[in-house]
DNA sequence: CCATCGAGAATTTTT
DNA sequence: TTCTCGATGG
């Protein structure tokens, strides 16, 4: 291959990044070298840096069927797919397409975890037809078990079901004992600790006899399986490559994974950014980005980028402020060269409603200054807090698109249809049995549970349906049900006709359930456009799963693709990610930091660095909103009610001279309505009178 | 045994 | 506001 053709993508990286790159390759070419932690601060290039080292691999003769790229969101293995893709093609000029096609082993651990689980069932005892649980489905389960142990009677307060899946899946993930969980993170149930134990060997027997896993499981088996060093050998035999993306964001048991499949570390490079790390509520640790050099002998290599491409110089000194006040002291400082003169906006509003407006018009003004709207971006902490802004978007007829919060998969109808298709596809599934028979007229939970517990011995339950005895006031929605399952089972139809089939069988219900069928059945033509994305049922039941279409597009004025729209988004879902301008909300205390939990101070810390993360996503332009008055929901001492809040701590005074601070102050609206007189008027009385 | 209604509690972020 | 649990009526 020509030489100067290996050059050119390597000629554009500064010193560290072609470290990084280069890694390892002298001494040991495209065969697995030493092990490297690349500590990447936001906006450095991170994503074209590991591209640039597997094009750089693929480019020298590296076979990419044997690099394991692991990613945070399937969203960001496609991204990295795609600039593998175009930088491969940048060194060799041969169809890059040819290269990357074989760089199937791209996505996050749960999804790779599942590709390997199944690919390996037999070895492992387990059922390869088995079906993934979400989250939702999990605590479904849970409570089933809940109840059967008697935990629901209990005359104090049993955690809910959620709470006990939380639990559970922290003593799972953090690789903790339940004693220590509950010390370190739900002190308020320390009391029930035997009461969990046993329901979670509960929850565990019933998963296994349903052919079940869950999210956790994915990673659990994963690791469990990898344990057994044969096993460990062949599956660390299939790669020799290993990259690991947001490596801050992963948990005990996910490290556990990356050792036990590369214990001396060879092939194995882990990127990621301290002061980034977000997900602690996931049980992620930030020590395993720190302690990871010293898991090998000799330690892996470091490469740190500090250089930011992204953000103008007055957006990091302020960013670079706020993590300044971090406890624990971070690994690097970010600089840039991009010099500009606007500093970050602190503006003060009234409230949440002014807000709104305010964001709009100045959404709409840098549209007329030339910036798109999909170089324009709102985050915020918490899903719900964009309620008035959408509101008011729609009002100006400004398009955008929402990620993070509420998922279409979420809603009852779609989880409905799913429910059906997952039922068939492995009917041991008690959860998706129980809740596609429930749907059926005057089928309730003792109903489903005999027919549950009637077709459960059979070799092939489904066709034991014909034959079990019909829950009595059905009618002939039980026929029907036991003909969809059957062709569905037999799979009669083909795929995703499949999908068309489960949508006529679900009509009737879906008109007898639920007021709004119309906006409902728009969605279940949406699944069935998405499912024919997909080669087959298993894999669209999986992937859904494992990747639930993040974005919600509204009813209303979901924008076309090639229409101009804005983006919407929790922070969490901004995760590398940026926009020429960004707006953040509500940056008050009791939202950033959120005021729910105890408030301990590694909370708070991850709250600081949330904030840290929001800002720097924008390239040019910043605007922190703080609103006076603050609305507060559903305080269940109080109930609803408006607090003054103040700008948030983790921007105290010293740091202002990093914003410049401005008050917006919209029209009142109640100046705009015509004056109301103060006279009241008792209708309800008069009402009632009318009968005295 | 199922549907429905009312009271009381809880409440983020995501694979 | 929304979910969950328990009581009541069909």
């Amino acid at each position: 291959m020509a030489e100067s053709g290996t050059r050119a993508p390597l000629a554009r990286l500064n010193d560290a990044q072609r470290l990084a790159v280069e890694h390892g390759i002298a001494t040991h070419g495209v065969r697995p070298g030493p092990p490297l932690l690349v500590i990447a601060g936001a906006g450095s290039g991170k994503t074209d840096t590991l591209a640039t080292r597997v094009a750089h691999l693929i480019a020298l003769g590296a076979d990419p069927r044997r690099m394991l790229l692991l990613t945070f969101s399937r969203r960001a293995a496609v991204e990295m797919t795609r600039r593998v893709e175009r930088v491969a093609g940048q060194f060799a000029g041969r169809d890059a397409r040819l290269t990357t096609d074989g760089l199937h082993w791209a996505g996050t651990f749960h999804g790779i975890g599942a590709r390997l689980l199944r690919d390996c069932a037999e070895q492992l005892g387990l059922d390869p037809a088995f079906t993934i649980h979400d989250r939702e489905d999990s605590a479904d389960l849970m409570n089933l078990v809940r109840h059967q142990l008697g935990f629901s009677k209990t005359t104090e307060r049993f955690p809910t079901k959620g709470t006990c899946l939380a639990i559970y899946s922290h003593a799972v993930n953090a690789e903790m004992p339940l004693g220590d969980v509950l010390a370190a993170h739900f002190p308020w149930c320390g009391v029930w600790e035997e009461e969990l134990r046993k329901l979670f060997a509960g929850y565990v027997e019933a998963k296994q006899a349903q052919g079940v896993l869950d999210y956790d499981d994915l990673l659990l088996y994963w690791c469990h399986a990898l344990a057994e060093p044969a096993i460990a050998a062949e599956m660390g035999a299939r790669f020799d490559h290993v990259l690991v993306d947001e490596y801050q964001d992963t948990n005990r048991l996910q490290a556990s994974i990356l050792l036990r499949l590369k214990p001396d570390g060879r092939g194995l490079v882990v990127v990621g950014d301290d002061a980034q790390s977000i997900y602690a509520f996931r049980a992620a640790t930030v020590r395993n980005i720190l302690d990871f050099p010293q898991q090998f002998s000799p330690p892996a290599g470091v490469v740190t980028l500090e250089r930011n491409y992204r953000s103008t110089r007055p957006i990091l000194a302020a960013a670079n402020a706020v993590i300044s006040l971090a406890h624990e002291r971070f690994t690097k400082n970010l600089w840039t060269d991009r010099e500009a003169t606007q500093r970050p906006l602190l503006t003060i509003v009234r409230d949440e409603a002014d807000q709104a407006r305010c964001i709009a018009e100045r959404i709409l003004r840098h549209r007329e200054e030339g910036m798109t709207l999909k170089d324009q971006a709102v985050l915020f902490r918490t899903s719900s807090h964009s309620a008035a802004l959408e509101v008011e978007l729609r009002l100006r007829n400004i398009p955008f698109v929402k990620f993070g919060g509420l998922k279409f998969l979420d809603a009852a109808h779609v989880k409905d249809v799913l429910a059906l298709l997952r039922f068939a596809e492995n009917p041991r599934d008690r959860v998706a049995g129980f809740r596609v028979l429930q749907l059926l007229p005057h089928v309730g939970p003792a109903a489903a549970q005999r027919v549950l517990d009637a077709i459960a011995p059979a070799p092939s339950p489904l066709l034991a349906l014909a034959d079990a005895p019909p829950p009595p006031k059905a009618g002939t929605a039980w026929p029907a049900l036991v003909t969809a399952l059957r062709s569905l089972h037999e799979r009669a139809h083909g795929w995703p006709s499949e999908l068309a089939l489960a949508r006529r069988w679900y009509e009737p219900h879906l008109e007898r359930l639920h007021e709004n069928a119309e906006t409902r059945r728009a969605d279940l033509v949406q699944l069935e456009q998405i499912a024919g994305g997909y080669p087959s049922r298993d894999r669209f039941l999986m992937e859904l799963t494992l990747d639930p279409p993040g974005a919600t597009s509204d009813e209303a004025g979901a924008p076309s693709r090639d229409e101009d729209y804005c983006t919407l988004s929790t922070i969490h879902s901004a995760k590398g990610q940026e926009w020429k301008s960004v707006f953040l909300l509500n940056v008050v205390d009791g939202c950033m930091p959120s005021d729910i939990g105890t408030g301990q101070q590694h909370d708070i810390e991850e709250e600081r660095r949330l904030l840290y993360v929001a800002m720097t996503r924008a390239k040019e332009a910043l605007t922190l909103m703080v609103p006076q008055r603050f609305f507060v929901h559903r305080q269940a001492q109080y109930g609803d009610r408006h607090v003054y809040a103040a700008r948030t701590r983790f921007i105290p005074d010293a740091l202002l001279e990093h914003f410049e601070q401005d008050h917006w102050a919209g029209q009142d609206p109640e100046a705009l309505s015509p004056a109301k007189s103060k006279v009241r008027v008792d209708l309800s009385s008069r009402m009632k009178a009318m009968w005295d």
